[in-house]
DNA sequence: TTCCCTTTTGGGAGCGCTCTCAAACCCCTG
DNA sequence: CAGGGGTTTGAGAGCGCTCCCAAAAGGGAA
């Protein structure tokens, strides 16, 4: 079933039907209903395939994935963006074709899918600053939008969640509540976001006037595992207050901190990031810094399709507002009353 | 760049070109070599939408996952799966479509979907038992391998985890440690996971000459809350042991009993399903069923690929097999001795 | 050297759609 | 009722590939 057979069945020629499915104006309304009803008779669907050949759009953008990112099987994080995206496909007649990049892929390979003509543009979900992926991408004239900020290319565009200032704000929470021995679990340094995280709270601490000590820095790199060790680490030199730059890394400090015999909050305070869906039911339930995923998925592909139809755009960088959750980890501080 | 191109540019005709990208074995080795030279100096990849059209398959299929699906959010499962369909794809030169099916989905977007010429087949991720989708797929020409049996038509193709069998040991090894008020939490019923847990728990008792008792029985729809709310509708009729048809429920199940001041396993015994990250580090290691989520994923896309290449063949039934992980959260019981 | 058979190559048609251009149609005005 | 405008329709080419068939090339035997 084709243009063709739908053109004879209503009696009309091919281009009519197809300016009937396109929607255009140029046709009169009896004979677009005469057609409209055979197609829908027919339950006709236009070959996208040949579509594609013939106008050079594919109305399918591509969503890459980078493996390897073990988070990716733990926490709600990448289903979330998933939808998002995906929604916002679904909202403008766009399709996604999944590609969960293994590492060991090559450029080759890269290539060939950047180039195969079925995939107008590309959204990149949370990648390594080095990503070989985005390297490819940006030499090649594929459009496409990341999921997180590139750290030095400032024509790449990206939807973000504001990572620094969010942190900043969190740590100002717990400078506020009266702490000045305050440490960090840092995320994976490669990754931006662990990055922007850990300036975020480098500037908590220069505005709070208090001075950097290495000592209460331990990187977690975004595993549970991890943020177990690096609070092991931390423990001896007897912070206050943490801040793990994700709820999974706190979960794994405070698997740390029980087994010391510590008890959060009496004895430290502690704050994630990510508001995980199980931090609000921890024994002392989490302060955290809630981020919108599924907006954040939603923008990117939208921006995505924004440079698809207006190509020539300056790029876009946009950094998505988060929401500092204040909760019983973070207690205010009992003040020797001056 | 196509094929007329790399054709001009290696002094061959189009066809010769052809021949080289698909190992046609009938052109002489030194002008292959030339067009080779030609094809990998130039990164050129053929054109998918024009290769499609001419051949009728599209090397992608479509991965459905209906959404409204709660748990998609907050457990690894889809994750997983989808990583093993994708391991599947990649390895055979497919692609991934990915199609998050939104539950107030018509009948016509189904059909668009999948009469649009670009998709070789589908699979389909966890349904519910009367799924508008695979109805629809029933009745289109469509290949399609569901993930989950269908409970009524044995002509449809799945891979599904043997759900019944798999439960039916877990409460046989509960009534061995020497439990006999044996209560389970049950899932959704209109999933078949659900319904199979249940069933194979209701085989246990009846081999075990334990006579079913409805008050020991609650639905808790596979979400924490859900468990929650059953154990607290079991929990007055004084069960020893529980069998929650998944850890999230077991979860919430916990959670009751912890607020009813009760203690796992010395007061009662909790076993669930999925082994999920968190089980094995509970305060009380959680006693379950390990499934092959990514194996079930890849089985699936492969069941899928043998269909397209073998249509007439008959359906694929497959069951994968699980692992019970015994921890101590199912003690055996102090029995009086006789 | 010629002939025949096999191997290798080239050309054409066609997949189903869009898009441009020209032809046909329609309606109104003078 | 002819002419002129706009509206509506149809035909053809082309998107980049595959696949069939015929032509050319090569190689060995007579």
């Amino acid at each position: 079933m084709n243009l063709e057979d739908i053109a004879k069945l209503s009696g009309v020629s091919r281009s009519t039907v197809s300016r009937v499915i396109n929607d255009d104006p140029n046709v009169r309304e009896s004979t677009r209903q005469r057609v409209q009803d055979v197609i829908s008779r027919m339950d006709f669907q236009p070959n996208l395939a040949a579509r594609t050949l013939a106008t050079g759009q594919a109305k399918v953008i591509g969503l890459v994935i980078p493996m390897g990112v073990s988070t990716m099987f733990t926490d709600p994080y990448f289903p979330m963006l998933i939808k998002g995206i995906s929604a916002a496909c679904n909202a403008q007649d766009y399709s996604v074709m999944l590609w969960l990049a293994e590492p060991e892929y090559e450029r080759r390979t890269i290539n060939q899918i950047l180039h195969n003509g079925m995939i107008d543009g590309v959204v990149v979900a949370s990648v390594l600053m080095d990503d070989p992926i985005v390297e490819a991408l940006i030499h090649s004239n594929m459009p496409f939008v990341l999921i997180g900020r590139h750290p030095t290319n400032s024509q790449v565009n990206y939807v973000d969640v504001d990572n620094r200032t969010s942190s900043r704000q969190l740590v100002e929470h717990l400078i506020n509540m009266g702490h000045r021995r305050i440490g960090t679990i840092t995320g994976a340094q490669n990754m931006i976001a662990g990055s922007d995280r850990l300036l975020g709270y480098m500037d908590a601490l220069t505005q709070g006037g208090i001075p950097l000590d290495l000592e209460l820095i331990a990187s977690g790199n975004f595993t549970e595992e991890g943020g177990y060790a690096a609070m092991k680490r931390i423990l001896p030199h007897r912070p206050q207050a943490i801040f793990a730059a994700s709820d999974t890394m706190a979960l794994g400090a405070l698997r740390a901190l029980e087994e010391a015999g510590l008890r959060v909050p009496t004895d430290i305070a502690l704050a994630g990031f990510d508001d995980m869906p199980f931090s609000a039911h921890l024994r002392s339930p989490l302060t955290t810094v809630r981020q919108p995923v599924l907006e954040t998925g939603m923008r990117a592909a939208e921006a995505l399709f924004d440079l698809l139809e207006n190509p020539a755009q300056g790029p876009t960088h946009l950094l998505m507002p988060t929401e500092l959750v204040v909760r019983e980890s973070t207690p205010p501080q009992l003040q020797p009353t001056s």
